[in-house]
DNA sequence: AGACGCGCATTAAACTGTGACATAGCTGGA
DNA sequence: TCCAGCTATGTCACAGTTTAATGCGCGTCT
């Protein structure tokens, strides 16, 4: 049974832009189908073209990319709400694979129609537009933490980001908000060791900033993550929703 | 004297993508001006909107965050037939500044008829979410490039991109291609310190694999620079140019 | 024309944040 | 019950940073 766009649980959610009465119908018609993926699965691969973009509806995961000798960059981290398949849709292959940490609900759109999208609701690719500029603005703050910050500061930022974004998708909890990646995807964003990353995660335990473990991050005042991550306090920026 | 769009020096190098005479009339209605920048100035200011958009029809320059103790982060570097200000044209501020390294020639557009791209031009609304995809696909290899090389593997793949994208661009002489920046500016570009780069610039000379001097960069073979970079040989991909 | 000063490139030496290696304990799935 | 995978910790090595100094080239001033 496909979740019906008008009873989306994210639209109401303050991490997305609202949409209008003929958007939820021109989605409504646009998505083709919903699909559930377990965990582990990989949606997207990087260098293949895909017939299909999504919406994650549920469920939580990554993107990365592959050196040859086998290392792993990870550039984003998948929440409900993304988009996924945006290069492929336009430039033809992914630049990265994206893979379901958990078990996933997933919204899907034909790339086929994509053009369909350009050609009749220009509101709607304008929006497509958006979220690409969205992702560019967020892999160059994190050029800057690779760049240009220690491994505190990179960790603070990072949980702090995710601490935001899961806040604002609505899925703060009793025990914080839900955290399902390994240590090792956390090092391999961040470009540290994994050894490193636990031993620098145990200093913000210390520090009381943040209380990752169980697979949930707690933290008690992103104030202080906001400082040792050198960013300025506030909330997730809303977005489009697609 | 503006250029006109029929007689655009950059339309015929291989790095982009061709434009039929529909498109062709749209831009040369679309452009607004043609401006000149003296080298130093600020194009861009992060934090701030804009009311105009560019393309770059002359010159070089780089685009680059700060950070609030002043270390800067340089997310890409700027050469003619880039798109300049797109994050303010959609997300409404830039996200990071654009500043001129040597004299520029700009076509300017005017951010008020952005919508009409999207409302009557569909094709050319298309490739500006290309170019959004574009810039996205380099700062995910930027960010691989960061968090997974070492000092020699981040100058060799730096040297090779700007290689590349300068030659694809027609910019060849008989000293190499011009690459007009610092070397304080590789390396804010990379996450290295300027005496690290400095050291590991003339490792690269003494392997011969790239010489940078003088304001000009010569790479005699670029497969010796692909292998030290782990990357694979090959010619920038063509994108479209707006 | 000559002097001066600033910015950039280059190099050496000392220091350190991070990586590499090894080991132990815990947990969940087979 | 067993084992693979993950988290956690200790120790040592090193790639890269920091500090300091030198030389060169270019633009400005006299």
């Amino acid at each position: 049974m496909t979740t019906a766009c008008t009873d989306c649980p994210l639209r109401c959610q303050p991490m997305f832009q609202p949409m209008n009465a003929e958007e939820i119908t021109f989605m409504q018609a646009f998505k083709s189908a919903e699909v559930e993926v377990p965990a582990g699965q990989v949606l997207l691969w990087e260098g293949q073209p895909s017939p299909w973009l999504f919406t994650v509806l549920r469920g939580q995961g990554l993107r990365s990319k592959m050196l040859p000798d086998g290392d792993r960059q990870v550039v984003n981290f998948v929440f409900p709400g993304d988009f996924l398949g945006l290069q492929s849709g336009v430039m033809g292959e992914m630049k990265h694979s994206v893979e379901a940490t958990t078990d996933m609900t997933l919204c899907r759109f034909a790339r086929a129609d994509l053009w369909r999208v350009f050609r009749d609701q220009p509101a709607r690719a304008f929006d497509l537009t958006y979220l690409a500029a969205t992702e560019e603005h967020f892999l160059g703050e994190a050029l800057l933490t690779l760049g240009q910050r220690d491994a505190t500061s990179r960790l603070a930022w990072a949980l702090l980001r995710l601490w935001r974004r899961a806040v604002a998708t609505g899925m703060q909890g009793p025990r914080g908000v839900p955290l399902p990646w390994r240590q090792r995807d956390l090092a391999d964003a961040l470009g540290l060791s994994l050894v490193h990353t636990n031993k620098t995660l145990a200093r913000l335990r210390i520090l009381g900033a943040a209380h990752w473990s169980g697979g949930y991050l707690a933290v008690p005042d992103p104030a202080v993550l906001a400082e040792l991550a050198q960013e300025e306090d506030g909330a997730a920026t809303p977005r489009p929703l697609f």
